[in-house]
DNA sequence: TCGCTGACTAAGCGCTTGCTCAGCATGGTG
DNA sequence: CACCATGCTGAGCAAGCGCTTAGTCAGCGA
């Protein structure tokens, strides 16, 4: 199986078009080599010569090692920010919301596992600066699915006691596919985000 | 908030009570460095520092730093399975084993989710013959898990489609706990503990 | 043909890393 | 007392780190 090219899971990457080639080519190897061994345990010379590049020719490209992992960090929170609003806004009522956001959000953390890794595990290694600016991006990720919960709650949909944390839960299961999907992992993305959506239905007191 | 004791979260830790005292300080310290930096972001020298003393020190107590972790690994590991064989083989029907399972489960993963940390997020940085060692860990708690639902299922008490498929959600929404709990949550650990009880309780189909 | 620019490399700098080792203080034993 | 094992330190080594520098070279407008 060839791995999914970045762009269509980073629609949001700015200038993804206009950026030259051996950017995008070391932005792609910052990703496998992070979400493989780790920010601090990947070295320069890893990028470099995974993008066919000596080490030097990173820092034409980009500021700091560092800097590579605030642009993927803060892309990678952004394309997801923009597939739970798209979810979230779409038709229906809020089950039916609520599922397509799962079933999407889970599909993306099983395809884009590379990506969500580094996302959602190297926080640790940004920058103050980036830090601030995906923290706030996750939290709009966050009270998006509250609000979703609660309109449930609202039309008679959900029966949830506490919407905070089944908003936890919820977002929770998602992120940690990241975690432990692999490309031979038994389930496809598509019949795990299917599977996830029920089981979040139901834990969150739809009728199923 | 004074934090927990290691020893209450590692009750097999293998000869707590033999090993010096400057040992258990040694491990002490990886176990919070770890969890805060990363394996690899760790130097001897912080670990060595925080349990007051030199770098040196540091090696007649370990073979090597990756020692360190492959111990804290391991006996991690083999508390949480403890754990939830515990839960798993107590009284009452499934439906009942399983919410004190997830109850216990969370509750640990809540409260020591420095130790959480180190164990479920470095893994990667383990050398392959410890690795070895953790990896079937984690098979026999998947399978716990997988046999209690598969009991459930059995006795009528849930409704599941994919046994594994929700083992995998189960265990998830437990470790990942470990992730985003810090002691200025709003809820304490055994809160969340009850509440994800009952969220699991309703995924799995059960009448709650 | 010319000078200029932008992408790139070879070499390496200053520093930090994991780890080692000779030696020191301490306290139990003959 | 001498003797030694134990637990530790100060100094430092070899390797590897992020990043810089000086310079090469293809492409291009005039």
């Amino acid at each position: 199986m060839t791995s999914t090219p970045i762009a269509d899971l980073w629609p949001t990457l700015p200038g993804a078009d206009t950026r030259p080639e051996a950017a995008y080519r070391l932005l792609q190897a910052a990703v496998e080599s992070f979400a493989e061994r780790g920010f601090h345990a990947t070295t320069t010379r890893d990028i470099a010569t995974a993008a066919g590049m000596s080490p030097a020719a990173l820092y034409i490209h980009y500021q700091s090692k560092a800097a590579l992992l605030a642009e993927i960090s803060q892309a990678g929170h952004a394309a997801t920010l923009a597939l739970v609003r798209a979810a979230a806004a779409g038709d229906g009522g809020p089950a039916e919301r609520m599922r397509r956001l799962v079933d999407q959000f889970t599909v993306w953390h099983a395809r884009a596992r590379t990506v969500g890794r580094v996302v959602n595990y190297e926080l640790h290694a940004l920058p103050e600066d980036a830090y601030a600016v995906v923290a706030a991006l996750r939290l709009d990720i966050e009270r998006e699915v509250s609000a979703l919960i609660e309109a449930g709650v609202t039309a008679g949909e959900f029966q949830v006691s506490e919407v905070r944390t089944a908003a936890r839960a919820v977002t929770s299961l998602g992120i940690d596919v990241s975690r432990w999907y692999t490309e031979r992992s038994s389930e496809s993305p598509e019949e795990l985000g299917r599977r996830y959506g029920e089981l979040v239905l139901r834990m969150l007191g739809a009728r199923v």
